[in-house]
DNA sequence: ATTACAATTGATATAATATAACATCACCAG
DNA sequence: CTGGTGATGTTATATTATATCAATTGTAAT
């Protein structure tokens, strides 16, 4: 790899991982659950997913739509939140309650909802199943009575990596 | 009490608490927390305030901005989103990320962040201390090596008293 | 092949949420 | 009384999200 790489990269922590490897088995990942459920990953949904894919931050819809312009050149928001939506909904992607924004979903198909850690240096959102975290949880639910269709569990603060530097 | 108070009442479960005690006491601890404090709760954020205290709903800005406009004629959306920030700074609200929308601290000059339980039958918001959830997560921050500053730990689903009608 | 249906996308408009920027006012310390 | 600070007034605009209806596409049944 060109030491350059590293100044010009846009992931700050690139390094740290082999990303196209991150995306690409990302993207097989949901391309195969889309399969299995029988639902359509149109080329607009994948164009979506790979933009959001291409960086470990949460993206804004509308730096999306900017993105996704040069593609699909009559793209609206519409357009985006629809595909939003239906990545939201395939569990592919999470929204980030407290940006307004979408992260990847590293764990496709898997546990959906997860703690976000959410880096204010450099704006990377890491996702962590944080078991001990959702069993207390779900005792809460119990103890409290209720019955919990969704939850958002995101804190806000510097990561490993920023607090390193 | 009138027993038709209870069909033109505001608060779906407003029999099973004494509403008018508990937003003069969240007033009162307001009140003396920001003389303690040395800052101002001023007409405005006293009004904004009572209007989140009015019920146990998420209340949205432009809903507030509506309501106090009757008393503030010339309240624009700055007037509210000042008050907000102000009444947040200082613990006394809570903002609600899953929903972009507001409601009153029940332990204000406590514990500021706290599980919310969002009921969508109802709307109405139930904050709870979940200690063992709170101290689930400072485990998983430090697993993490990540050093938080805030959190956002919120649940969509059926409250006990709904889920019993 | 033809039709009908559902899902997706295109296109336009507008709603809902939030902030910027600068002027004015009110208060209090010096 | 004056200078500074914090609060509010005021106008404008940025940002986020949805509604609506038309057009297109794929496909299943006839």
């Amino acid at each position: 790899m060109n030491p350059l790489d590293e100044v010009s990269h846009p992931h700050p922590h690139a390094l740290e991982h082999d990303h196209e490897k991150c995306v690409s088995e990302a993207l097989g990942i949901a391309e195969r659950l889309c399969v299995v459920r029988d639902v359509k990953l149109t080329p607009i949904r994948h164009q979506v997913l790979e933009l959001i894919l291409d960086s470990h931050k949460a993206v804004k819809a509308y730096e999306l739509l900017d993105r996704i312009k040069p593609l699909q050149n009559n793209a609206q928001p519409a357009t985006i939140y629809r595909a939003l939506d239906f990545l939201i909904e395939q569990g592919l992607i999470h929204r980030v309650e407290s940006l307004n924004a979408f992260v990847g979903c590293s764990c496709s198909g898997h546990q959906h909802e997860l703690l976000l850690l959410i880096c204010k240096h450099c704006n990377e959102v890491e996702e962590r199943p944080a078991p001990q975290v959702m069993t207390a949880l779900s005792q809460e639910f119990s103890q409290a009575g209720f019955v919990a269709h969704s939850k958002a569990i995101e804190a806000q603060g510097i990561c490993v990596k920023c607090r390193e530097l």
